[in-house]
DNA sequence: TTGTAAGCGTTATCAC
DNA sequence: GTGATAACGCTTACAA
């Protein structure tokens, strides 16, 4: 009772041997109705556990798959990681996380560490832009199946999976000059993350499809927090023709750009039109409540969950690389509804 | 190139054996200078990575410790699950989490799994209560370290981590007292799980400290979410003598009620003030910000690991059993804020 | 300081 | 249908 039993406990037991308990345990069709229900009986009573362990060891195949965010109390990562994990529990693995802190370094030991741990896969956000790609990718050769979501990189061996962030900006941009603004800002983030930049080319290309004129002066990067949201929309506001809308790249930031909107009491959406990105729950419960570009977070989860276990599933020497791309979803509220 | 190198590679390669590997990689000190160095250039040569798998077979530890809670993306178990990483990736263990959608067989199932996946310890936020935890023991049984925080059960040989729920319910009420509020009603979530009792005790005593008079027909037990508090407090302002606050056990359902009465023109805080529980990253975004109990997730989490930490550093024999309760700290708002 | 050999708990490949 | 044995990759007495 204070050891754990093992299977050999099992077959002395019963004066048999190892590997028989093994096959009557793993249903193993070579075996005799008796044996099994023998095996079966004295496991229960010896309260006996398989060792995933060992079987791992044995078969080289762990059952957990790594996930790599920048923080997992943030909510769009959450909900990634539920998705992920739903999809991949019922398929008997489990989901190890570790946060990279937007850190690079630590992104490399902790993808280096679940390697280590044997892990079957791993999915990643990445922290990495496109500058430093090359430092990441040393990690990952050979390593066991790798896959990028939201934030990616492209290399010919790893699949990715994300969302249409340029038609979500164009969406975006393309509601507010429909809503009859004239002159739309737009809050980036960084020029170097691929996601950042695909928003802000769907702002720029739903500009020029409705021959609205391009203003360098009314597009802002900042950090994503409502401290820079404020001093970003205040800049705005101090222009010589300030604008009439902004399109950001996040919820965040356009918190902040909202709030000081509304101390400097400028009317949304009568005199100023917003959207953001992310859906973050908050954005439905303020007033007014915010439009947003909804993600799917959890979807995005269970698609990278999917592209995983095809990996893992389709014979070894075939490599399939997969670009999935999601829709974005434009969810209208009243922050950019004037009409009605 | 094509298999992962072991310790066997680096023996073979350097016509030494494999136990001097590894004593060369484990810093043994009872090795040659030169044997180490060695050893370390043609393991970083073969691109060896330890099989963490093997330890954790050999050794019995796994270096892996589950986390188990009903969902990963509501924001306070995010919150935790980020403190335990934060505080156990140092020490290098892996986080494993999963989810049990508040269902008792799954719960069971996924703790059972975890055990069998040999992990090292087990942290969760139980969806049991006291009328059916009879169950849950039976799996716990001669298990791994096994740590309880914030929905907890009470066993002798199990710690919990929890934050003083009493007290913020306490303080919370006294606080609507102290703004002169006569009629507070609550919202409970679950008579018979004890986070939720213990706060719906604190307001008691804070009315009968105060001399105000229970009324159980301001006591309304409902789900937690906005649908349900809209509900309730319609319910409430239909009473004969409508109450004039609420102290509600969760900002979800609170949120209901104040779009509830907002939309009857009820003014907060100047005729009715609420207080909520958790400190849900809306309530300071809200117009006007709602008053709320912090529960300090990330704190807890980390408290949980730590609990974890000494319970596995201490010998074997010696049973740490330790119920810590972290304080919880009201945090006021404009809407509770009648004066000034 | 280094080598030998056993063992962690399984499963798979042979035999019989 | 069952038994023996090797193997997964590593650590650790015990010898030398």
């Amino acid at each position: 009772m204070s050891k754990k039993a093992t299977i050999y406990d099992i077959a002395k037991e019963l004066k048999i041997t190892a590997a028989t308990v093994s096959r009557a345990l793993n249903n193993n069709p070579k075996i005799s109705e008796k044996t099994r229900d023998l095996v079966l009986a004295t496991a229960e009573k010896l309260n006996y556990k398989q060792n995933r362990l060992a079987v791992a060891l044995k078969s080289g195949k762990s059952n957990n798959v790594g996930v790599v965010v920048p923080f997992i109390n943030k909510n769009f990562f959450a909900s990634v990681i539920r998705g992920i994990e739903e999809e991949l529990y019922p398929k008997g693995f489990h989901v190890i996380i570790s946060q990279t802190h937007e850190e690079n370094d630590r992104e490399k030991k902790i993808i280096q560490n679940l390697i280590n741990a044997q892990v079957d896969g791993i999915l990643v956000s990445t922290s990495f832009t496109n500058e430093n790609k090359n430092q990441l990718h040393q990690v990952l050769k050979k390593s066991s199946p790798f896959i990028f979501f939201d934030r990616v990189l492209h290399f010919d061996d790893i699949s990715t999976v994300t969302i249409d962030d340029y038609q979500g900006g164009f969406d975006a941009t393309e509601h507010l000059i429909n809503q009859g603004c004239k002159r739309i800002a737009h809050f980036n983030v960084n020029q170097n993350i691929e996601l950042y930049n695909n928003r802000f080319k769907g702002y720029k290309d739903a500009l020029s499809k409705h021959g609205v004129a391009y203003n360098s002066d009314y597009v802002i990067t900042l950090k994503s927090d409502m401290e820079a949201g404020k001093e970003a929309a205040e800049k705005l506001m101090n222009l010589p023709v300030p604008p009439d809308a902004i399109f950001s790249s996040t919820d965040n930031g356009l918190l902040g750009a909202v709030k000081y909107l509304q101390s400097i009491a400028v009317k949304i959406p009568e005199d100023f039109c917003v959207v953001g990105f992310s859906n973050e729950p908050f954005t439905q419960f303020l007033e007014p409540s915010i439009s947003s570009v909804d993600q799917s977070p959890v979807e995005m989860g269970k698609m990278a969950a999917k592209v995983f276990l095809e990996q893992i599933e389709s014979n070894q020497d075939v490599k399939i690389h997969k670009d999935v791309v999601l829709p974005a979803k434009l969810i209208i509220r009243k922050s950019s509804s004037k009409h009605k």
